[in-house]
Formats: structure tokens, C-alpha cells, sequence
DNA sequence: GCTTGACTTGACTGACCGGTCAATTATTAT
DNA sequence: ATAATAATTGACCGGTCAGTCAAGTCAAGC
């Protein structure tokens, strides 16, 4: 029993806990083991170092999410702007659902990742840089959708999808530092009226 | 000569430097000492903790945003509606000046400092949020001035004002993930278009 | 000239950091 | 059975962390 690929889940789980709920920097290798019931000889057989296991870190949050509620907000049976609210209202749920169980609203991963790396680690920047692609990417189609099905006028999608992702992340950012989930609720569905024009 | 005001304020500034190009904890109290040529026990002299730096930095930085470009920004002299312009229009000079001076685009100090301490310092946390109230005031401000003005159709102004804030927060967040100041001129503009409307 | 207190110096502490390593134990393939 | 490999152990490394402290400098007030 114990097959290895347990080992290697724990200590990813156990790291992805501890950095969503503090931070990258302030969560050290040995915390990580002793709670992951590992020791850190064995962590290093698993990552070559701390920085690979951020990156698997944000490999997996981006996977589970992706196909977690993301898939779900962004159903295509669902009307392209409903799915807006849809992800809003996860974004609430999942924030609400962390503060009632440890106090305090851990925020995005990859927003509290993206500032604190960011101008540290080229490497982790650009991952996080890619997911964030990939999540603007499911606004964009929706957009799309939206306009070509009428539902909205024509406008910008491209960017008014990055603006729309910019909107979400900013508003759990205000969230996070007031430590309180509704501020997600009571401003998120804003994020409908955002519009980026198209340049003629 | 080197009144003793000169040394803590040399303190001040590096560590304000330094906060904002990388990170609180990435940067070490030897480190801002060094560079400020400054005796760690002068720096213990002046600030009982690392923590209380960050507070004097946080307090100093404010008062520097408040009394410079958000003062222009939200002059009133300026129609309401083109103060919000000028404050993106602020961000993104700021930005893309850091950026062509050290290679990195910073972000905003206190949305970096907001998702990195916000878990694990109550104090740092109330404090950055009450710079964040004072910012979202600056907006209320404009937009309250907006709808009496017949500029824009009422709406919940307060509500809008934080959806504008967090939306500013949110652009430069991905902007600095991009590590591309020009994502906040191309989104930043949309900040106009943010409507929460009125309950009922 | 003496005292006071703000300021400075730099060595020092103990804890912790990320990371290494040689030795050992399990597992798998032949 | 045995050899090869994967996984685990736990002691260990040099360096850095925030913070301490005793000893001193220096200028102002009396």
C-alpha cells in the first residue's frame, strides 16, 4: 500500500491548502512535509525544488478548476450571459464557503500567486500568464456567443474578456482585504456591464 | 549633518523601493539596511518591527498617492467622469515607467501587500483596507457628482465606486501578470462603462 | 564640565530556510 | 532468486531570517 503516487498527492494537496490559504513565501518545505506526513528527503525525490512544486501546484488548481465549475459556468447549454453569473456566484460560494470554515478568505491561488511572483520568477509568470489566458478564452467564446446570438450588441470581445476576468479577480482582490465573501456577490454581477467598444 | 529624520526616512524609502518591485517577504530587513546604510540596530531604533516598516510604508505611501496623482486625478474641477480616465490614465504612465526603468511592471503596492498579508496579519489587512475605503471614496465621490450633474443616470454610486476600484485593481493585477503596461491603457477605459444599479 | 537621552555600531542569537546525501527499505522486472 | 530501480529515511549543510544587546558617539541643556 502507500503506493509513491500517494506520497507525491499528499504533498501536492497539502501544498496547494497551504499557499491558497497564506502564501508561496511563507510556507516552507518542512511545514509542508510534516503536515503531508512526509519526510523531506522524499520530497525532493518527487520535486527537483520549491519552484517545480509551484508549478505543479498551479497545474493542478488549473486542471481541478477547468474542469470543475469552470466547465460548469461556462456550459454551453447555458445562455453565453448567464454563464457570467454563473462564475460570479462560484466565485462567491467557494470564497463564503473557505471564510465559514477558517476565517479568513484565501482569495484566487493565481491572483495571490501572480502578485507575488510575478516580479520574481519569469517562469511562474508566464504560467500564470497562460492560465489566465485559458480563463479569459472562456469569457471570449462566450462573448461571442452573446453577439452572435443578439443577446448583446457588437463590441470588442477580445478584450472586453480580459477586462471581465481583470473585473473578477479585482473584485475577489477587494473581497479578500475587506475579508468578506458578499462584497463578491454584491459587486460581481457588475461584471455584465463592462464594454470594450471595437476600434474602427 | 545626517539629522536622525534623514536615516529614517532613508529607511522608509528603500524599504518602500523594495516592497513594491518584489514582494514583504522577499525582501529582508539586511537587505533594506544595506542599501539604505543603516546599522540594523539603527533600523531597530526607529521601527520595533519589520511589521511596523510595513505599516509606516503603507501610511507613507498613501499619503504620497493621495496628495499626488489621485489629487490630479479626482481634481474638481475635472467633468467626474473624465477623473476616472485621468486616474487609468495615471496607472498606466506610473506602470510603464516602472516597467521601462527595471524591466518589471510592480503593480500596485497595496494590492500586492492586500493579497500577501491579508491571511496572516490582521493589522496590515484593517489598514489597507481603510486605504482602499479612502480610494473607493474618491470615486463615490465623482460618480455622486456625475449623476446630480445629468452626466450619467442614477445608480447605486457607492456599490459602482467599489466595482470601479476593484476593477483598476483587477487590470493592473493582470498587467503585471502580463508583465505589459499596455493592458491597462487597452482595459482600463471600461471602467466608465461599470453600472451597479439602485435596489429597490 | 557634567548629565541626559537620542542615535549608531556591529557582533551576536536561535530559529528556520531550501536543499543535499548516504544509507536503507520496498517494489518490480528478469 | 536476484538484480535493478523506485521510494523513504533522517541527519546534515551553509546561509539567511527577524530580532537583541552591550558598548559607544555625539549634541543639547544645565
Amino acid at each position: 500500500m502507500n503506493a509513491p503516487i500517494d506520497t507525491r498527492d499528499r504533498i501536492l494537496a497539502t501544498a496547494r491548502e497551504l499557499f491558497h490559504g497564506r502564501s508561496y513565501s511563507d510556507v516552507g518545505i518542512k511545514e509542508i512535509c510534516d503536515i503531508a506526513k512526509v519526510q523531506k528527503g522524499s520530497f525532493y525525490h518527487f520535486f527537483p525544488s520549491k519552484r517545480d512544486l509551484a508549478m505543479a501546484v498551479i497545474d493542478d488548481m488549473a486542471d481541478d478548476w477547468a474542469h470543475g465549475f469552470v466547465a460548469e459556468a461556462f456550459d454551453q447549454n447555458l445562455p453565453p450571459l448567464e454563464r457570467l453569473d454563473y462564475m460570479v456566484d462560484a466565485a462567491y460560494y467557494w470564497q463564503k464557503a473557505a471564510k465559514d470554515l477558517e476565517g479568513r478568505m484565501p482569495g484566487c491561488l493565481f491572483g495571490n500567486l501572480a502578485l507575488e511572483v510575478s516580479t520574481r520568477d519569469e517562469v511562474l509568470r508566464a504560467k500564470l500568464n497562460a492560465v489566465f489566458d485559458k480563463a479569459a478564452e472562456r469569457f471570449h467564446e462566450a462573448l461571442e456567443q452573446a453577439v452572435e446570438s443578439g443577446a448583446i450588441a457588437p463590441l470588442d470581445t477580445g478584450a472586453t474578456a480580459s477586462a471581465m476576468l481583470a473585473f473578477l479577480e479585482g473584485v475577489i482582490l477587494l473581497a479578500k482585504t475587506r475579508n468578506d465573501p458578499d462584497v463578491v456577490q454584491r459587486l460581481g454581477p457588475a461584471i455584465k456591464t463592462l464594454r470594450i467598444e471595437l476600434q474602427h
